[in-house]
Order: structure tokens, then sequence, then C-alpha cells
DNA sequence: CGAATCACTAAGCGCTTGCTTAGTTTCAAT
DNA sequence: ATTGAAACTAAGCAAGCGCTTAGTGATTCG
């Protein structure tokens, strides 16, 4: 439901009017679906790109049609995901208006999402630094980003006098490891939903 | 200083007395130390046995004097660094005496032995899904084991009305989460030293 | 209709991989 | 000094890798 990764970019852009347009955006998505799921059960280095190829249902060179290489669809999954982890955070800390109500939202969705979205949660954590130096100084942008938000809620609630946080920056990490994990552990048969992960996070 | 890897096992066990024996010691050690390396920066499948071997100052072939595999020397770190971590964590516990002080001492050095020792957890947290099935169950006793000294203590401290926990299974692994992450993110050069981030991390 | 343009494949190239083989060196025990 | 066993290496093999090339079939345009 979440799982909106739809488009396309580095050589192959439809110049058609609809059905071929069509065709080809189903065959970016297969490829990136079938990426993430390569990629989150076996890790990037593990992963051949015939194995990617097969789970798409395409030939090995059908990739190159799509995508320059095997780092670039690995660069567009944690670009894509690290986008999408941005917005889970910044509508979760816009759905309430005061910082207590704000960080256990952020938690909560985040650590949900980690769950929901452990697949597309792990390329975005764990093959983050198998990256280009190129690419990751990229990605890295966002991910300040996500952090400067968590950051500045618990700024916001240490002036307002709702939290007493001893050191911001320790706590901004702690934070984060407790959500950011979910997704090394999280497995779809385990017990508790994601959902429930979520609001039992919000302390 | 905590890093005594020291043994052998699987095809090389030195029969000579004296120097020989520890010719082979060196050299099992200095292939672990490499391999470590080596696993923890680049991960399992992007290292190749001629890393390791140039590393350790040696041929290509020598790995396999003394592993069997590349699969092996993964399991004989990955099952040490298990063994290590379990013993960092007894050893808090039995530091102290009452279920709170020992939580704090068990989140403290956990905590900071995972970024010491960031190399090896990294070894046991992320390399640990590519181990065989086999090799993995066998490490995943060891696991439990950890997760287990972790468990008994918070219900020790339900029990003594200490802690008011609602779900333990929940908390234990919020605890885990917070110390294991560390591993992911810890650089040498980091501004806060592992004792820090220990006692940080103990409420 | 013919031409152009796209998605896609069959085949394969050059290279690296994990690991083996056959042989050399080292050294304690005789 | 000779033996024997272990540590180690030079060379290389089969398999798999990322990726390219040359060509095919489908679709859309004039």
């Amino acid at each position: 439901m979440l799982s909106t990764m739809t488009a396309s970019s580095t050589p192959a852009t439809g110049r058609h009017t609809g059905d071929s347009v069509h065709r080809s955006r189903d065959s970016v998505q297969r490829l990136m679906d079938a990426a993430v799921d390569a990629f989150a059960d076996k890790g990037f280095h593990a992963t051949s790109t015939r194995d990617i190829a097969a789970r798409a249902k395409m030939s090995p060179a059908g990739v190159y049609v799509h995508f320059a290489s095997k780092q670039d669809l690995l660069f567009q999954l944690c670009q894509r995901g690290h986008v999408l982890a941005l917005e889970i955070v910044t509508s979760a800390r816009d759905s309430a208006h005061t910082p207590p109500d704000q960080l256990v939202a952020i938690v909560s969705a985040f650590a949900s999402w980690h769950a929901e979205q452990f697949r597309t949660a792990r390329i975005v954590q764990y093959e983050f630094s198998h990256l280009t130096p190129e690419h990751r100084a990229e990605v890295l942008a966002v991910r300040k980003q996500i952090d400067a938000v968590v950051r500045d809620v618990l700024l916001a609630g240490v002036a307002s006098g709702d939290f007493d946080v001893p050191d911001i920056t320790v706590t901004t990490l702690a934070l984060q490891s407790l959500t950011i994990d979910v997704a090394r552990w999280y497995r779809p048969g385990v017990r508790r939903t994601p959902q429930a992960i979520g609001t039992a996070y919000g302390d």
C-alpha cells in the first residue's frame, strides 16, 4: 500500500503516447520490486543481475534497458526509500501539534514503517553502505533531513519544558536505533503486528 | 584488549611442540583478524578470499591450510563473537545484585562493547544472516542465551516490584535494539567514547 | 504501406571468484 | 644427516559474475 515506487529515469523514458510507456513502467516496477526482494533477503553483493532479471521474468540483458548498472539500481532504490522514510517522519510530525504528541507519532509511524516495509527499510539502512561514495553522499543529504526532524522535535520539547533530555544528540540516536533496528529482526510471520510495534514504542 | 580470538580448529592443529604451533597460531590469528576487518567493512560477499589472504600477508591458498572455506571462516568468527557477547552480558549481570543495577550494567557494558568491538559486533549482528542454515542454527543457540539473560533480569525486576514493564518481550527487544544498533553507526572517530555511550544508555 | 523506434533476447566476452593441485620450504624428532 | 610432517606458495581450473553486442518482434508514426 505504501509501496509506490513507480518511476523510471536513467536510460529509458518512453517517448510514445499511452500504452508503450505503461509497458515500460510495468517492467521498471517489476525490476525494482525484484531488486528490493533480492537485495533485502540476500544483500546487494550476494545478488546477481541474473537473479534480479529472473525474479522480474526477464532475460539478464533486460535489466540494462532500464538501468545503467546493478549499482544504479541500488542507488535508485536507496534514494527512493530514503525519500519515502522522510515523508513518513514529516507527515507523522505534522499529524500532531505538541512536541510530546509529535514524538510519539514519529516513533510509532517510523517503527511500523520499518516493519511493514522492512524490505525497503533494510536497503535504506543496511545496503546504504554499499553505494559508491558519490551516491552515498547524495543519499546522506536525505538522511540528515530525517535526523533533523527528530532532533527539532526534541529541541522544541526541551524549549517548551515538556522534555528533560540531558543529551539531544544521544537521544536522537537512541530513538532512531529503536526504530531502525526493527528492520533487522522483523519477519512477516512475527507475533506483534507492525502497528502494534509502533504504538508500543511510543512511550 | 577484548580481542582475544586465539584458537584454531578445523583442518590444521599443530602437533609439534613449541614454536611450530606458535607459528600456526599466529597465522590463524592473522587470518581471523584480516577476515574480521574485511567482513566488517565490506561485508561477507563483497570480500574475496584473496583479499583476506593479502591482509594476512599470505598467498590465496594459505587460507585453506587453516580454514575449510570462506564460509567456515565466517562461522568461526560469528560463533566466537557470539560467545564473547554472551560473556559480556553475563559478567555484567554478575557485577551487580539488584535487577535495576544489573540492567544498567548490562545495557552499559553491551552498548560499549558494540562500540569498542564494532567490527566483531557487526559480524555478529549483520553477517549472521549469511551463515548456512546449519551454522546459523548453531549460533542461534548462543543468541537465545543472550536474550534469556536480559529477559530474566527484567522478569526478576518485575517480580521484585522494581520495574513496571507492560510487555517483557517487547522491552527485551527494545533494549537490545538500542545496544545492537550502536555497531551500525559507530565509527572510531566518533565524538562520544564507547564507555560514554555505555553509561549514557544506562537510563 | 514502409520507416523508425522502442522493449526485449540469445549469445557471449573478459574478468573475478572460491577453491584445488602439485610442489617447495621449514623444522622438530630421530 | 635423514626423515617426516606440517606450513606455505605458484599456478591454474571451472564456474559465475557484470555487462555488451547484434539482432528480433512489436508498435506507432507518416
